[in-house]
DNA sequence: CATGAATGAGGTTTCATTCAT
DNA sequence: TATGAATGAAACCTCATTCAT
């Protein structure tokens, strides 16, 4: 949320920042409607309506751009996130909530996830061809998701299970989610993102019926 | 497996089918190594030892060759999937070979997967930047997977759920399971199946217990 | 030395003139640095620590900059030998002199000097590609130093030759001097100053032994 | 002479080293009118006649191509020069024959050097900012005519004298003779060779008018 | 006086494609 | 069939310069 400061600790100005910002909607815009490929600097500098050069004066470049995209939409949702997130006591709750906020986040914020999907997956900065992000970006989330499913599994909510498994999974289940309503917009995601909560329940709760109950 | 044949109809000599596959086997392993972005035409050619020309006098142009590629590693894989599952009476039988089956593809066609997601996300052939595939691919697969899901649910194995999530679903956790596995190399692929195959017989098993039982 | 006027006649304030001797002494170190094509406005402004339009405010160009550079270097060099040749009688003196005085400047404005070799070498302002110095901006030295030969032949010390070609060889034999000096840290500029010298003694004495002697 | 074979040992074909040559001499000539700074890829590419593009298909980027003007250029002189010296016996003949030689070299192929004196000190290939060449390009010239010195000071013929200065010496006069003539057409360049010579050979002959031995 | 911001031309390079041989 | 050669567009980036504040 915060504006970044300068490499070299200096702070931007407040116009630096508005046209940084502006810059980085109209990639954004870009990248969802056009794709990675199609985002060239000329396109996004059209869009704004300004010179190619500006882009060149605001970012050291295009993967920097590209990495502010990265950045910003994904500190986004990782606010969103957690902050609904806190009044959750269970993991069970914990779990159904992730994915009806992320549901509602995805509902709201379509073009930067999109455009989050095609930088994740195509950016590569090193000459030897490694992705920049890939699915290595996930590893926070995959920690976090994971010692919620351990905690759960201590206080007797979760049978036992392989909770990284869980969590890459949960997050795959998510993603699709997304990229399944993208492409069928008549499709209900409210409903899709119950689906899944009440799928994750099943394949987490604890079998044994005597256990602490949970919903 | 069989070689299309031209678009005017006529059929393709030995040689120039030789020629084709030579230059699909060289394009997946280019978009395996270095992407999307990465892939042109100059370095497939390159990488194959012959001239640039010969690309485009085989293919009417980029986009048919990397519809190639699509082409034929799907063929490949749903008939090595679907084979598999031929002798499974039980939709839950059925539901856990799937992913052993698509698992045990995974580990022997790495270079063939990542080839065919490269594609799958990025190319893009018509000027509104529509996806040429997109998940939308996925189309055929979730069909399958939710007459299997609908006829264990009509036998009694499967609870109540929405079919087409839970495919969507099990397409998704499938399809993450490959890209963790690709950037951890010594993550247990096979271990990975076994849990997912627990997680999706979790989540679907009928929950009243005196029902038919599964396995 | 003295700060030039402005071409409108009005004197420089003390401010101004600061300001464009930072930039000047700022641009001969990147020309020593990167040569001149690797001097933009950018990096000279950058080095300073000062906005790049600062530059265009104090100079009409880049090419009034550079003009500037050549400007002081050569006033400064050329004082510095002037002044040591005040004291020599002899023409001999005076050639052994101004070698000697020109390797102690070399030694203490290496970056001034390779700078001005720069942009000598470089710096073209016309649109017919024409060179702004090159070797013509020798000429006032070689004028100089053909009139001390033609002393000296005039003399009896020297013996006849072609004043000006020994004129321009002696400059030559200095400025690759220097060049060689740079190239190779470890030389021994002032036995190579000596060597030279020597050499132009030999060069331009008189043959005929009962003559004038130096020395 | 020969034209070079290709990194990896292939062959060049006929047409591939006729149009290698005309884009070379095309840039030889830039190089001559408009310098280093004023040599683009566009403008050589414009005096062709053919596409920018070309020069990228057969260089694999300016760089090289300023590389190889250096190599034909070099090789071309050096085979000039020391077909010349075969002949000579003395070292005072060869002394003479050298700078004979070279004016002769100079007035036939006036923009050649040129264009090599813009390329040896502009071109630039490392970050750093070193030059690719410089000076230290005339390393294997400054070995070869100090050899020849040693020889002569062996021989008696030459005083003592330090044979690296010598030699440096001799290099520098006879490229600022060439560089003066190029100032001011007019100027006779054979006379300024022989006035060289005769430079020389008071520079370097033994001093003592008897013998063999010197000093 | 100084600055940050913008411009637009021009630089090198890569790319998919075409074509004569 | 295959190739080498060429094309021209478009990519990213740098540059000197201008201008409002």
């Amino acid at each position: 949320m915060r504006p970044e400061d300068k490499p070299d600790g200096q702070k931007r100005s407040f116009v630096e920042e508005a046209r940084r910002a502006q810059i980085i909607e109209s990639a954004i815009g870009t990248l969802a409607e056009l794709g990675y490929t199609g985002t060239s600097l000329a396109r996004v500098a059209e869009r704004v309506g300004i010179s190619k050069g500006v882009i060149s004066y605001h970012f050291a470049g295009k993967a920097e751009l590209m990495e502010q995209i990265v950045e910003r939409v994904y500190r986004d949702i990782a606010q969103f996130v957690l902050s609904r997130l806190e009044k959750e006591a269970t993991a069970t709750g914990a779990l159904r909530e992730t994915i009806r906020s992320v549901a509602e986040y995805m509902r709201d914020h379509r073009t930067q996830l999109l455009a989050l999907g095609e930088v994740v997956t195509n950016l590569r900065t090193t000459p030897d061809g490694a992705l920049r992000y890939g699915i290595a970006f996930n590893e926070p989330i995959y920690d976090a998701r994971e010692a919620l499913f351990r905690r759960g599994q201590q206080a007797g909510e979760f049978r036992p299970f392989d909770a990284r498994v869980m969590s890459v999974t949960v997050q795959a289940a998510l993603d699709d989610m997304f990229a399944y309503w993208v492409t069928h917009p008549g499709h209900d995601l409210e409903a899709h993102a119950e689906e899944l909560a009440d799928l994750f329940e099943h394949a987490t709760r604890s079998e044994d019926p005597g256990a602490t109950a949970n919903r």
